[in-house]
DNA sequence: TATTGTTATACTCTATAACTATA
DNA sequence: TATAGTTATAGAGTATAACAATA
C-alpha cells in the first residue's frame, strides 16, 4: 500500500509517542498506576505540599480533571492532603507512597533507559532538544 | 517547582505530541475533520478501492472502531464503498473528498513545515530518524 | 476580583467480546 | 478455518460550565 505518511514528521512523532505511552503504561500497570498518575505522584514526592493546582498547570491538566485524580490516589493510600490556609491544601507521599515511588522510579528510569537505547546513536543526543522545541 | 521531568525523554515525547496533535487538530477543525479522519482519507485518496480492513492494520486503528469512522465520512459524502466480493469493499474518495482532500493537504503540509521549522536547523534532520527508530 | 477545589457532564479515543457472512 | 465488516459496550482521557468558599 502506498503510503504518503512515512515522511511525515508529524505522524511519525505521534506513533512514537503512542508506542511508547502504551509501553510505559503496560509497566506501571504492574504497579495499578496510571501513566499520569505515576507522574503526578513523582512531582509530589519531589515538591511536598505542591497543591493540585500548582500540578496541573505544570502538567496541563485541568483542576476538575485532577479531582478524581488525587482521589483515586488518596484512597489507595499513597498520598495525603494538608491544609495549607482554608482553600489550599498542600500533598504529600504517606509513607506506602514513598516505597511504592521508589519501585515505581526504577520501572521508570529502566523504561527511559530502554527509549533512548532503541534510538541509533548518532541521533540519540538531538532527540530531546529536538522535542523540546516543539513545545516548551 | 523543582520539575524531575525536564530531562526525561518519554515525558518530552508525551508533551511535544501531544502539543503538535493538539495544533493539527485545531487546524483540521477548519475543514471539520478529525486528525484521523484526514489520515485515513489520504491514504484512501493514495490507495483507492484499499479496504477498510488494510487502512486499519497501517494505523493501527481496530477494525470495530474503523466502522464509525468511516460512517461518518460517508454521510459527509466524502468517501464511498464499492462491493469488491461478498465480503469486501473498496473505499474510494467521491469528488467532494477529492476537493477537500486538496484543501486539506495544503493545511497538513502547512503544519507539517512550521513543525520542521521549530526544530533548531542543528537537530533537525535527526527527528524523523530518531522517531520512527521508536515504533517501525 | 482572582484563585482553589469541587461537581456534573459530555465527547473523543481506544479496547474487547461476540455475531454474521463470506473467502 | 480465517477474514471482513459489524454491533454493543466499557474504560480512559480530556474539555466546559457552574458553584462555593477563601485569598
Amino acid at each position: 500500500m502506498r503510503d504518503p505518511l512515512s515522511s511525515s514528521p508529524g505522524y511519525s512523532l505521534r506513533r512514537a509517542s503512542s508506542a511508547m505511552t502504551g509501553l510505559l503504561a503496560e509497566r506501571l500497570a504492574a504497579h495499578e498506576l496510571r501513566t499520569v498518575e505515576a507522574t503526578v505522584m513523582l512531582l509530589i514526592g519531589e515538591n511536598p505540599q505542591v497543591t493540585a493546582s500548582k500540578i496541573g498547570a505544570t502538567l496541563d491538566i485541568q483542576r476538575a480533571n485532577m479531582v478524581p485524580l488525587l482521589k483515586r490516589l488518596e484512597d489507595a493510600g499513597l498520598i495525603e492532603r494538608t491544609p495549607i490556609d482554608g482553600k489550599s491544601q498542600g500533598l504529600a507521599l504517606t509513607a506506602a507512597g514513598t516505597t511504592k515511588m521508589a519501585a515505581v522510579r526504577k520501572t521508570v528510569d529502566r523504561f527511559e533507559a530502554e527509549l533512548i537505547a532503541r534510538v541509533p546513536e548518532e541521533h540519540r543526543a538531538h532527540l530531546i532538544p529536538a522535542l523540546d522545541a516543539l513545545w516548551r
